[in-house]
DNA sequence: GTGGTCTAGACCACC
DNA sequence: GTGGTCTAGACCACA
């Protein structure tokens, strides 16, 4: 799950990884998530690294804390992760990509292939 | 040029600045491009940081060092940097960002407002 | 360990030293090497010299950065280099030794005595 | 025949380029060799280059100078070639060849096979 | 603690 | 002049 060797820093992968788990009705909104120590033996890093991330998260109000009982999933929060990603995709990557494929000289219709072809 | 705030480090921003003038035939195949010193002195960072950028487009056959001379542009440098630009962005992102349509929600119309407003 | 005299770089020296411990067992599979520093401090140069041998056993996948943690021997480390440094042999070094050989008249008896004389 | 990218130095290469041609009797002793901007031209690199394989060549008694004539093939100069080939080849080379054979289990057989595959 | 990067300045072999 | 290497020292993000 985690990737040590890549470039992304590892506590930003697990915010990546519960934003993923939250979307995808693992961890349900208002029900608590695994403890720091949970989670971090369950990907194999150090309980601070897990730490960090449960920061990102709190700070971004997608989970929030309850002192001595553990972290949960804010209400809302699976909208407002897809809202948020839908954003940064729509403003940051997009146009990004479009301006690629002119310059590379990618077709509509090769985009259309790889379209068609991605399995949801 | 050099962007010191960005978090992509400097000798790889180097890299992609040399590579683009090498696609915009800034930089025309099998001449030699400016020594480590006079592109420290026009990028504004320490010659050793050009050194770096240079190992790794020596590395990749991008350019080639003749003793004592300087570097030289290699043949078909051009067309490898295109395609090798090209052959990541299929394999890589486009599946990626394909994937993100679906997920996010946004439909090929979303897409092709976003692919027209583009100016190239 | 390290030779200043020699005209091999210093940082190569230190990945042929890496290397010649990985065969020799004594840096292991799977296992943390020393740090940058400490090495650094055992073979008295400067710490950016291993930084750099580092740099180049992690391109040739004998050893992978455990961010934050430290560089460990890659899994398949000890056969990869001694199967690299075999064909490298072989290809390279035999033919061109073999055709010395011919060229300056030395005979089999010649290699033969040198062969048997040489301890391993 | 100059190989700019290789990591030996282009003087050094001169050197053996000619040493070969007087192994080969392609320059016979006594004769005259191409001056120092011939060479340069032929081979295209800087004259200066050529100067210094001169020196080392003259050095070594190879070839000698006469005044304002130019560079010629020194007596014997085909035998002191040879000689010295051999006699670094058999002290420094060989038992080196050998000692890696042993290392990496290269057999005797693997050897032959080598040798007598190897055309003159 | 770990590695990654950058600078400044030096020395070198080479062309 | 060219690049290649090394040092010393600094700062940074990360675990």
């Amino acid at each position: 799950m985690t990737d040590f060797s890549n470039t992304k820093s590892i506590y930003l992968q697990i915010v990546e990884i519960v934003k993923k788990r939250i979307i995808t009705d693992k961890y349900t909104e208002q029900e608590r998530i695994p403890s720091v120590r949970e989670l971090a033996v369950e990907l194999q890093v150090n309980p601070n690294t897990c730490v960090r991330a449960f920061e990102v998260l709190s700070r971004d109000n997608i989970i929030i804390n309850k002192r001595g009982v553990g972290y949960f999933v804010n209400s809302g929060a699976k909208l407002v992760i897809l809202e948020d990603k839908r954003k940064k995709f729509i403003v940051d990557e997009l146009p990004r990509v479009v301006n690629n494929m002119k310059i590379l000289n990618i077709s509509l219709d090769d985009f259309m292939h790889i379209y068609n072809d991605s399995q949801f």
